[in-house]
DNA sequence: GATGAATGAGGTTTCATTCAT
DNA sequence: GATGAATGAAACCTCATTCAT
C-alpha cells in the first residue's frame, strides 16, 4: 500500500475513497487555517483556501456548506482538543494546584498560544462581533470550558488551602489576560512595534510569579522565615 | 491700511459656514466612532458614516480624504488627548509611585476604558494585519507613548525605592493586559457569554493590588510586624 | 492709475470692477486651457480650473455656463484669431503661391503648432466623439475656414499656373496631415517613444519640399536648366 | 503507464466548458472593441462590455484583470497580427521598394484603416496622456515595431539606388501622417464635418503619387526623355 | 459679484455561492 | 465526487453643478 499518503489514521478499515474524503476535508482545514489566521474570516476568500488545499474552488462545498461551517470545522481541529486534555488534566492532577496552574498556562501556551491556533484565538476575538453565530460556538465550544478549568483548578486551591479564598472568577480573567496579550500582541500591532515582543516563557513564568505571590495564603507563608 | 484685499478676513469674525463646516466635521467623526466600534474598519461603509452623520455620501470626502484618513481623525479626537493628559500627569505628579499607578489606569479606564473610545482600541487589534498603515499610526500615536507612560512610573517607582527592581517592561505588559481584556469582553465575545463581564472598577483594583504587592520593595515592607 | 494690473486692454473707458471682471474671464480660459492641453476635456475637473484661476468653484459658473461653455471660449481666445489672421493673408497676398503655401504653414506652427494651442487642437481630436457639440462648434469655427484658406490658395496657385490642376481637397489633407502628426507625436504617444520627435521646422521644410515638388506644374518646370 | 494523474486531460479532448471559455474571451474582446472605438477608453464602462457580450459584471474580470487589461487583449488581437504579417512581408519582399511600400500602406488600410481596428489606433492618440501604461505598451507593440517596417523599406530603397538618399525617419513621418489623418477624419471630427471624408484609396494613392515622386531618385529618372 | 459646502449619480472592482458539465 | 465558469450585490471614491450666505 505503498501510495496512499501516511496519514495518522487509525488502523481501522475504511474504504479508500472515503480515506481519501478525509484526507481532503482535513488539507482543506489546513490551508484554511493558515489563511484565517493570516488574514481573519472576513478578509479570507475562498478562493484561496481552495488553492491552498489544491482543490477546486466548488469542492469547498462538498465538504463545508459555507465558509462559517469551515471556521467551526478549523476551532474543532485546532482548539477544542487542547481545551479537552487540559480537562483531562485537572481531572486527573494530584499534585499541588500551584503546579496544576503552571501545567494547564504552559499547556496551552504549548498547543496553542505558540502555534497557528493563537492566530484563530485572536482571530475571534476581532471578528466576533460581525458573526455573532461564531462567537457563540466559539463561546460554547472553548471559552466556556476553558473557563471552567481555571475555576475548578482556584477552587480546588481554596479548597485544599492552598491559596487564600480569593474571587475566582476575577482571578481567572487576571490569569488569561495576558496570554491573551502576547497573542494580540503577536498577531496585530506586534509586527508594526518597535519595541521587541516580551519573551513569551519568560513573561509567563512572569505573570505565574506575581499571581501566585498574589494567591499565596498568608495563613501558609506565615510559616517562612 | 489702504487696499488690503477684501478677501482677508478679522480674525474675530468667522463666516457662517464656516462654523457649519467646524461642525460637520466634528459631526462626521461622531458618527464614525459609533459605527466603526459597532461593526469595525472594514466593514463600515462609507455611505453609513454620511447617513448617520445627516449628509450625503460624497461630503464626506470633503472632510476626509479616504477612510484611513477618517480613522486617523476619529483616534485623534477619541484617544490621543487622555494619552497627553496622562503625559503631564506622569510629569506632574509629586505623591507616591503606586499612586500614580492607580491614578493612570483608573484614568484610563474613565476616559477610555467605559466609553466609546474603547471600541477603537478592540478595533485596531482586531484590524491592525489587514491595514498595516493604521496600526502602525495607532502605534506611533498611542501605543508607543502609552506605554511609556507606565515605564516612567515604575522607573520612577525603582529609583524611589518604592517597587522593587522589576523588569519594567514586562510588568507594564502584565498591567495593561487586563485592561485590554476588558475591552475584548466588553467588545468581542462578552455579548454572546453567558457569565457576566466582571465588574470594572472592581476588577481594575484587583489588578492593582495584586500588581502592587508583587511590586512591593521587601526591604520597605520589613517594617511589618 | 497706478493701481489697475496693467492688462493690455483697450484704453477705451470701461468701468474698473467690469475691467476686473474681463481679467477674471482671462485668467479663466488661460488656466482651463493649460489644464485642457495636460489632461483631456474630460478629465479636467472644474475645481482645478478654479483652484488654478485662484478663484473659488462656484465662480467659474458666474463666467461660463458649463465647461463645454468654457471650452469654447478657450477655443475663440486660442485658436480663432489665428484663423481669421490666415484669412488676411491670403486674401491681401500678392506674391507666389508656393510662398503663400509656406507662409500659411509657418504662420501656423508659429502661433498654434509650437504653443500650448496646439493641445487644443489635439484634445478636440480626441474626444470630438464623445462631446459632438464641441465637435460641431470647433468644425464650424477652426476646421471650415482653416479648410478653405489652402483650398484658396492651391485655386489660387492653379489658376495661375503655378500648380498643376491637382484635387485641391486631397492636396489640403496632404498638407495639414503632417502638422497633425507633429501634435500627435507632441501630445500623445510621443512622451513614451523612445524614437525623438523630428525637428519640426525642418519636417515642415521637407513636407513643404515634397509637395512643392508634387504641385509644380510640368509645363512650367520645363523651362529650368 | 497505469495511475496517471486523472485530472491530466489528453491533448486531443477538451472539456465543454474550456471550449465556451475560449469563446467567451473573444466575445468579450468583440464587445470591447466596439464600445472603446465608439466611446474610447474612459468612457467605456466595464458594465456595457458584459453587457454587450452577454455576461454578468464580474465575468469580465475572471478573463482580464482590469479594463487595462482588457485592451491590451484587444491590441494584441486587432492590430499586432497585421503589424506581425508587414514584417513577414517587408522580409520576403522580392520586387521594387516602390511596390513595397505601397503593398504595405494598401495592406494596412485593407486590415486596419478600413475595419473597427482604427478606431483603437485613434483611441491611443485620443488617450495616451491619460494612461500611460497603455501608451508605452502600444508604443512598444504596435508603432516601434510599425516604424521599422517603414524604415526597412526606405532604406532597401536608398541601398538599391532606387529613392534618393531621404531622411527615413521624417519620411516614415510624412507617409504615416496622412493614413492617421484618415483615421481622425472618421473617428473624430469626420461625422461632424459637411465635406465629405475624402475617398480613403484615392487618397492613398494621392499620397503615394506625391511621395514616390519625392523620393524618385533623379539618377534613375534622367533616363526619360 | 464671490464663495465653497453640499449633492448624488455613476464608475471600477471583489467575492461567496451556485450549478451545469 | 469534482470542477470552475458564472453571477450580481455591494463597496469606495469622483466630480459637475447648485445655492445659501
Amino acid at each position: 500500500m505503498p501510495r496512499t499518503q501516511p496519514t495518522t489514521e487509525d488502523s481501522v478499515h475504511v474504504p479508500r475513497w472515503s480515506r481519501r474524503k478525509e484526507a481532503r476535508r482535513g488539507e482543506l482545514i489546513d490551508a484554511a487555517i493558515d489563511l484565517f489566521v493570516e488574514r481573519g474570516f472576513a478578509a479570507t476568500r475562498a478562493d484561496d483556501v481552495a488553492a491552498r488545499a489544491g482543490v477546486a474552488k466548488g469542492t469547498m462545498y462538498l465538504y463545508f456548506t459555507n465558509k462559517e461551517d469551515l471556521f467551526k470545522a478549523v476551532v474543532r481541529e485546532a482548539i477544542v482538543p487542547t481545551i479537552h486534555e487540559g480537562a483531562d488534566l485537572v481531572e486527573h492532577h494530584t499534585g499541588s494546584s500551584a503546579e496544576l496552574l503552571r501545567t494547564l498556562m504552559f499547556g496551552w501556551w504549548d498547543e496553542i498560544g505558540s502555534t497557528r491556533a493563537s492566530g484563530i484565538v485572536k482571530l475571534i476575538t476581532a471578528e466576533a462581533n460581525n458573526f455573532p453565530e461564531l462567537a457563540r460556538f466559539y463561546y460554547d465550544e472553548v471559552i466556556a470550558p476553558g473557563t471552567r478549568l481555571f475555576h475548578a483548578t482556584l477552587e480546588r486551591g481554596i479548597a485544599r488551602g492552598e491559596f487564600r479564598p480569593i474571587d475566582v472568577h476575577m482571578t481567572t480573567q487576571t490569569l488569561m489576560a495576558p496570554m491573551m496579550m502576547l497573542l494580540l500582541w503577536r498577531h496585530s500591532i506586534g509586527p508594526c512595534a518597535q519595541q521587541p515582543t516580551p519573551d513569551p516563557v519568560r513573561y509567563i513564568e512572569h505573570v505565574l510569579d506575581l499571581a501566585l505571590r498574589g494567591l499565596q495564603n498568608d495563613a501558609n507563608a506565615s510559616g517562612r522565615p
